[in-house]
DNA sequence: GCGTGTGAAAACCTTCACAGCT
DNA sequence: AGCTGTGAAGGTTTTCACACGC
């Protein structure tokens, strides 16, 4: 409660806007709600992660634990580096880039995620673009372009960093409560 | 200017909070007003920044860019496993963590980057805060508490992939634009 | 003329408070 | 009695529009 910054009317007020699915008097039913959630989310279908740069961050990613529990898959690992070409990881092939196309073509609900150099990012979303991938995670510091039907998102290492010595700078500020995943069930 | 989703009026008056450094009929001074926002932002002075957790994470974080133009320094980096201690990694020599305290507590504004398992995560970041350190940045899905003197920032891959899952499923919702890094001079 | 700084208006979001159902 | 759903009040942010300095 606290942790959201929000009261008990903010929590109601929202949960409305998914449907009336409370029962006054007795409460919400909790599993019920929170698969109207997860639907709501986009959640209720699995996701094919496809990761694209096999160095540190691409392991990394590609071992993470959110493979594990939530409904994204990896689905395919690809690299330029043809020394890092058969190499398995998290049980998957690390393909090289030119079979992408081929390979992401495939695939439906693909969400790429970009784990390559910056200088090699802009190509690297062009051709999970061309695949047909819906959504892009973007983890190298690069300004992408990608035509408005794919959604784009950034992550970078150094805007983290800014932000955390904006309010040690100004701890009068309140920082704003950052995004949570849905986990339970 | 699309791309922050704002008009004139917005970056006016919001410039205006910084002080009135503008000239009318001119314009602003873009150098000095860049200083002016790098001073609020807490980015006029050099962080220190403590790595621990020296796995495939760690060591992308810690070859990242970000410290090679921005005012953060790579400080120390620190794992458990006896196999990783000595090895350099970006120049520096990898510590064990029992050495943190003694390491970051002479260093003073550093920030703490939490790049271990889940389940060392709050043990990490117990220590962190005993050595003084400002602020942490945690990669671990672990929810972490801290002293309220502490600033606490998560990153969390699966939390991006919701995001950009919900903004699939809801196409005719615009995305708020994300936090850029203040790079240019 | 041009572009900033800023009160005032408009839009938006949060909180209150209560009617109504269990 | 207890808890939801929601109009209305209250507060905050964004936009407008214009006075004033270059």
């Amino acid at each position: 409660m606290q942790r959201l910054r929000a009261n008990a009317a903010k929590v109601r007020k929202d949960l409305s806007h998914l449907g009336t699915y409370g029962t006054p008097g007795t409460g919400y039913d909790v599993s019920f709600l929170l698969g109207q959630v997860r639907r709501e989310l986009g959640l209720d279908r699995e996701w094919q992660v496809v990761i694209v740069g096999m160095g540190n961050l691409g392991h990394a990613l590609a071992r993470s634990q959110t493979f594990a529990t939530q409904n994204f898959r990896a689905a395919a690992l690809f690299d330029i580096d043809p020394g890092k070409i058969g190499e398995e990881v998290a049980g998957l092939p690390v393909r090289h880039v030119c079979e992408l196309a081929k390979v992401v073509g495939g695939i439906s609900r693909s969400i790429g995620v970009i784990a390559s150099p910056a200088s090699a990012a802009q190509d690297v979303c062009n051709r999970l673009v061309e695949a047909g991938t819906v959504a892009i995670l973007n983890f190298a510091p690069a300004i992408l372009a990608v035509p408005p039907s794919v959604q784009l998102r950034q992550v970078d290492f150094s805007v983290e960093l800014q932000v955390l010595a904006f309010y040690v700078a100004h701890p009068e500020v309140t920082p704003e409560p950052q995004d949570a995943p849905l986990s339970g069930l």
